[in-house]
DNA sequence: CTCATAATTCGATAATCATCGAAATACAGA
DNA sequence: TCTGTATTTCGATGATTATCGAATTATGAG
């Protein structure tokens, strides 16, 4: 990977860690992986997180612009679900940059993965 | 967990999220996991990076604070380096929201962990 | 076409944040 | 103790962010 594309991912990975680096949008994202894969209405969410309909717009819209969460309209209501390809993405990175690439973090700590 | 606890523990998370959430700061993590265990003094970070003495220090005081780098002092430098507990139990919730909780990622395309 | 409901966009504000240069502090050697 | 180097702290500024209520847009039902 040549150093400039390198160097965008990184601040693509930046982007994405700051739209789950506050509470109510990481409260956010907790509760569409709950819902996951139907995920959950505006309104439903608002209700849940307590959060004002036009700031939980906007915190959505950061979520759906770092490639986080997806929306798709059915009638009036919009479902807002969490994007697994993204999150797999960040989780992929994540997980190279402290175990593949510097052997800080043991694989085996993370999770139980299989075996 | 109790309610209130959970609570907490995702506003942490969140703050950690926050933390890696710029491209500098990102960087300087990603170049002490490279240098990882023996991580690097902060005139070298700061020389690999183009990062002023003054701006490098705060951003090495976040990541400090929210667990993700620890330092040691040896005669007039500063010994930043990873702090693989912090990273550890944050990649452990990400895991866990994605994978575990959710199964919205599926554990074997996060990277080659065993078997 | 009008109405009601869902959600976003607008406009504004207070708070936080990233950054810098200059000054201060910490430490080791001479 | 004085000097030089490493790093932080201070003080300040411009930029971004989180948040809100009001106004607007989008959609379907009647």
């Amino acid at each position: 990977m040549s150093p400039a594309v390198e160097e965008d991912l990184v601040a693509r990975y930046a982007d994405m860690f700051s739209a789950m680096g506050t509470a109510p949008r990481l409260r956010i994202l907790r509760l569409l992986l709950a819902a996951h894969p139907k995920g959950m209405v505006v309104g439903e969410i608002g209700g849940e997180l307590g959060i004002t309909a036009s700031t939980l717009s906007h915190h959505l819209e950061k979520l759906k612009h770092e490639g986080l969460v997806k929306v798709r309209r059915e009638g009036t209501f919009l479902w807002y679900s969490a994007n697994a390809d993204g999150l797999r993405e960040l989780l992929g990175f994540l997980y190279a940059e402290c175990c593949t690439r510097s052997g800080a973090v043991e694989p085996e700590s993370i999770g139980k993965v299989c075996c």
